[in-house]
DNA sequence: TTATCTAGCGTTTTT
DNA sequence: CGCTAGATAA
């Protein structure tokens, strides 16, 4: 078992002039502060980088990559550089680049903690009993894997929902527990069953030549901790290591690195324990807090020199952060002296502040306060949970404010690109079986539970493959009707797109049986072979009659409309949008095979379009972002910090609660120049314990904001449109009734909605006018010429209601019958006439 | 087998 | 409210 291969070899054998490296000058340093400069040059032993947010810590970062190959402590492929993101990983790499003009060509192990334990696992697979070409599942197919186990043991699914028990098996896998390692304690309330169904599903995992994110890290821990050789050979040949957002880790990915760095120490861990917000994923901040007893003689820096934000919003954010317990301690400062205060707003309810904050963009997009314009793009709001985006996307998409939605759902995790990449799965390896039993019946092929069942029996009794089985199920009818002819045409299919991929491997013999042609199968192994596999990918959607199943039967009077393809629903363009997406990444590999060893860890989402916009997103999205004006809306008990992490008990209850308040911490250090927080009173929330209307007390956090740096606002008055004004005040929420507060608390309330002067006039003016607002208070700019654009009785589509019809015009708006979302009011820029829409990919 | 209805549920999510 | 999974109806 030879750990290296060829490539290695090669790379060693490259000659290189150490001495002429080392005489490299190094002017990358001069732009360093002295910290940043220290962090930088002290290259040998362990080193602990605590560099707080806006420090200029990837600038450290890279440097030192730069400095160890600049004084030829090192070559490229000699240093480890592990990150969480492959965003962060691609940013280091740029970055690097431009420090080196363009004398690094590449670092092969300068990745997400991830894709570098893949590449290991691949060179080592049969260490654990896998192939080298395992396929890695996501959450999704882990799910699906579970609930097949659960069925098969007889595990009530109810009690035991396959998603949670998943979930405790990622957790066990994030803290380095294979399964006979889970003791009673561990296992829970789940007690020794926990256990056996663990092992259970790591047997399957095997037979299916298959890992999960959790294995990837565990699967190489437990090589390295198996054999000392192999750990030995990596120990050398990775001279130096970095970590970045070492707070992140987890205790696999600790022991990872701690198994590395044995031998030379040189192992150098940026991060910041403040900003640790992934303790829920299983990351232990105490990895941070210990780095000094794990590398005795550690040499500490910190970064604590601010280059992004106002000394007003350092300031806050360091008073949130300071309640917290247990901290390493770093005081951020700033030479600047410039910036206003942080804000600070109240309001009625959520849908209020959602509207408030749109005109506070578009006052600041025009320039206000003596502030110059601010660009859409420096602008976003950040949210503690996805359930309070909604209120901004309805509010920005009537206002026709541009926003985009930072994170959401992985690119690679949407459905339509599962199961495309599901059938180049299973068309390059037809006995995957995982890949064709997805593909067996998407699109709908008449297949239903009992022909599965017929096919996994079949393939269970003969011990083939699914994809076997099923050609033998066609063959032998054993199943009946449609489904019959339709999975005939399958599996003809995936030969026929197999053959294009390594010539004529499989050929069905006139007995039934199977001939291998080895030779092929060989050349297949030596990747000698070529065909062109974006064609072949875009001919298996197109043939698989995949593609075609998100359109439906046009009807006669849709063509006669001149709706060439009609979509199935609102989601089929975009569907289409991101499978021809797909298929242009499939450019960048060298075909099929390398491109399906990456999907699952490499795929990002899809491209950035170049249209200024608000950037909505999670506090966790966030992290690792600026902008020059960041608004943090929903800051209430319950909310943000969390119901759940207050539920926790007693220290338990703290250490939410820290959490919390570092996310927090996170929100307020995004922000370069404006930083506006807000709370509403009153807000629709559909949890467990309360549905409907919940009315919570201002977030504890807000208490902790230092009073000399926040500025209290009062609203405008320019309030129209909240509904059922009188009797609201009155009734006021039981936050303002409640008793203590705050200084700060009592401020905001004193300043807010219900007790201003603003608020009085509202009632008075929605009394006068109902519940519309008039256009001209917000000083809105009416785009008539959109709105002239369309009669009543078109024909439109929108890119989230999908199709509808224009019944009339109000204003800068058209009303438009959705025929799936209902009835609405949109601004007309954000649709276009339906013929328009189907300009669809294929 | 599929389409349609209803009950249940509802933090955060780098890979 | 809006999504999902499961149960029911066609």
């Amino acid at each position: 078992m030879s750990s290296f291969s060829e490539d290695d070899a090669f790379e060693a054998a490259v000659p290189l002039s150490q001495r002429a490296m080392a005489q490299r000058p190094t002017p990358y340093l001069d732009g360093l502060n002295p910290a940043q400069r220290e962090a930088v040059e002290t290259l040998d032993g362990p080193v602990l980088m605590l560099a707080g947010a806006g420090t200029g810590k990837t600038k450290a970062l890279t440097t030192r990559i730069a400095h160890l190959l600049a004084t030829g402590r090192a070559r490229p492929h000699e240093i480890l550089a592990v990150t969480f993101t492959n965003k962060a990983a691609r940013e280091m790499k740029l970055r690097i680049g431009s420090l080196m003009g363009d004398a690094v060509e590449g670092m092969p192990w300068l990745g997400t903690f991830h894709s570098v334990c893949a590449k290991l696992l691949r060179r080592h697979a049969e260490l654990v009993g896998l192939k080298s070409n395992f396929t890695i599942l996501d959450t999704d197919d882990q799910i699906r894997l579970m609930k097949q186990l659960i069925v098969a043991a007889g595990i009530d699914e109810k009690r035991w929902p396959p998603r949670m028990l998943a979930g405790i098996i990622d957790n066990w896998k994030n803290k380095a527990l294979t399964p006979d390692k889970i003791s009673a304690a561990d296992a829970g309330a789940f007690d020794s069953k926990g256990a056996a169904l663990y092992a259970a599903y790591q047997r399957r995992l095997l037979e299916l030549n298959a890992v999960d994110f959790g294995d990837i890290l565990l699967h190489v821990v437990t090589i390295f901790q198996t054999h000392p050789d192999v750990l030995q050979q990596y120990q050398r040949w990775f001279k130096y290591i970095l970590v970045d957002e070492y707070q992140d880790t987890n205790v696999a990915q600790y022991l990872w690195l701690r198994l590395l760095a044995a031998s030379h120490k040189n192992i150098c861990c940026v991060g910041d324990d403040d900003q640790s917000i992934y303790g829920w994923r299983g990351a232990e901040v105490g990895n941070i807090l210990r780095f000094e007893t794990d590398f005795p003689g550690a040499h500490v820096v910190r970064l604590e020199e601010n280059y992004r934000s106002t000394p007003h919003i350092l300031a806050a954010a360091s008073g949130v952060i300071a309640a917290n317990k247990g901290r390493l301690g770093k005081t951020l400062f700033t030479s600047r002296t410039d910036g206003e205060k942080v804000r600070l707003i109240g309001h009625w309810d959520g849908e209020e502040e959602a509207r408030w904050i749109g005109e506070e963009i578009e006052a600041m997009q025009r320039g206000t306060r003596g502030m110059e314009p601010i660009n859409l793009d420096k602008m976003a709001i950040m949210v503690r949970a996805t359930q309070q985006m909604r209120a901004f996307e309805d509010r920005f998409l009537s206002i026709g404010l541009p926003y985009r939605v930072i994170g959401g759902p992985r690119f690679y995790e949407r459905k339509e690109i599962r199961d495309a990449v599901a059938y180049f799965r299973v068309v390059v390896s037809p006995d995957h079986d995982l890949a064709f039993e997805r593909v067996l019946n998407t699109p709908k092929r008449g297949l239903g539970d009992k022909a599965v069942q017929t096919i996994r029996n079949t393939a269970g009794a003969n011990e083939i493959s699914l994809f076997e089985s099923a050609r033998l199920c066609c063959q032998n009818k054993l199943i009946k009707g449609k489904g019959l002819k339709e999975l005939a045409i399958l599996v003809e299919g995936i030969d026929r797109w197999h053959g294009e991929t390594i010539g004529p491997v499989r050929q069905i013999q006139a007995d039934n049986s199977v001939f291998e042609d080895e030779s092929i199968v060989a050349a297949f192994d030596a990747d000698e072979t070529e065909y062109d596999h974006v064609e072949l990918a875009e001919k298996i959607l197109d043939e698989s009659g995949y593609t075609a199943s998100y359109f439906k039967q046009q009807t006669p009077e849709e063509f006669e409309r001149g709706d060439t393809l009609v979509p199935i629903d609102i989601e089929a363009p975009g569907r289409l949008e991101n499978l021809k997406e797909l298929i242009a990444q499939l450019s960048r590999f060298e075909n099929l095979q390398g491109f399906l060893e990456n999907v699952s860890l490499n795929l990002d989402n899809g491209q950035e379009e170049n249209v200024e916009k608000v950037s909505i997103m999670t506090l966790h999205s966030a992290k690792g972002l600026e902008f020059p004006a960041v608004f943090l809306p929903g800051w209430e008990d319950g909310l943000f910090p969390s119901q759940r992490s207050m539920d926790q008990p007693g220290i338990l209850g703290e250490k939410g609660l820290e959490e919390e308040r570092r996310l927090a911490y996170v929100g307020i250090t995004r922000a370069e120049a404006v930083c506006i927080i807000s709370f509403a009173s009153n807000r629709m929330m559909f949890n467990k314990d309360s549905r409907g209307w919940t009315s919570q007390m201002p977030s504890r956090f807000i208490d902790e904001l230092p009073e000399p740096h926040v500025e209290v606002l009062t609203p405008p008055g320019l309030y129209g449109g909240s509904y059922g004004a009188a009797g609201m005040a009155a009734s006021a929420s039981p936050a303002i009734a409640g008793g203590a507060m705050s200084n700060l608390h009592q401020k905001a309330h004193d300043a807010n909605v219900y007790n201003s002067p603003g608020w009085r006039r509202l009632q008075n003016r929605s009394a006068q006018r109902g519940m519309a607002m008039p256009a001209e208070a917000r000083n809105m700019t009416i785009d008539l010429a959109a709105v002239s654009a369309f009669t009543e009785g078109d024909r439109v589509f929108h890119q989230k209601f999908g199709y509808g019809e224009v019944m009339g015009i109000e204003g800068d708006k058209l009303v438009i019958a959705f025929d799936k979302a209902g009835s609405k009011h949109v601004v007309a820029r954000f649709v276009v006439s339906a013929g328009q829409a189907d300009d669809v990919p294929f």
